[in-house]
DNA sequence: ATCCTAACTGATACTCGGTATCGTTAGCCG
DNA sequence: CGGCTAACGATACCGAGTATCAGTTAGGAT
């Protein structure tokens, strides 16, 4: 693994401060997708000393090195989950906000066949499919 | 086929009316994906007598009936085309806006697949793709 | 240990896509 | 033609995300 909260050359060098740690452990232990602002209301809960703008960009900073990963949510909100730094796909549940990681080789088999029918390459970091899981009931 | 933009009874009489065709007309020619804004804009260079909510009030309505598609655009923006009222997935390119029907036999396995194995029930209207086409240069 | 500097922060103002409201207009059925 | 009411345009509003900026602080240099 090359990332991590403290990290690299070629952007400058990143500072592992607290609130960013906080932002980390807050989304880590949320166990599920959740909304920027929904992470800021609970962080906001513990420690009042932490701004709005803060939860944005550190969830912009770990997605970028690759510790979280960003799904568009219902409503034109970005909903962001907890992860590993290796590229999953993720089945994201509309109802309760959960996740499931997929397969790679059935998707990735899917991807080579569209590549191959259809000359087009699709882009990895948006294959997340939505929709129910058994656990929920199909609310809406 | 059973809608239309003259339909129906059970959620009250709809108005064929010139904005609603307008609407309609030019998400057809289109021939791509737009954004509600992009349509509005177009449309008032033509006419100015056309309010910004009516475009977001049809544009809602004709994929309701099923006349037009809803993705996700990139910064919390809904992007539509127009089709046939069948359902049908999309490939859409990032790059240039243009949209590719994919077989739905091969997306169907997927699904099928994917529900055997993982108890989640796919919402299909999500089931588009992203990436980026052949004839487009890899722009980013 | 302390200093220094630039990465980072919180507050706040802003942008902008989409929605709600409301008085007016105009389909469509009789 | 006349009336009912869906649909309209203008406008105010909402809420997620972004930009700005003065103050703060992590962390390497000394």
């Amino acid at each position: 693994m090359t990332g991590g909260l403290v990290a690299q050359s070629s952007v400058g060098p990143r500072r592992l401060t607290t609130q960013r740690q906080l932002v980390a452990s807050a989304l880590h232990e949320a166990g599920r997708t959740v909304s920027a602002a929904e992470l800021f209301a609970g962080l906001r809960g513990n420690n009042p000393r932490i701004g709005r703008a803060t939860v944005f960009r550190t969830l912009d900073l770990l997605v970028e090195i690759g510790l979280a990963q960003r799904f568009e949510g219902d409503g034109h909100v970005y909903l962001y989950t907890s992860c590993a730094p290796i590229h999953h796909h993720h089945l994201v549940c509309r109802v309760c906000g959960g996740t499931t990681d997929i397969d790679d080789a059935e998707v990735d088999a899917l991807i080579r066949s569209v590549h191959r029918r259809h000359d087009f390459v699709l882009d990895h970091a948006s294959l997340d499919f939505y929709g129910t899981c058994s656990s929920c009931p199909a609310a809406k």
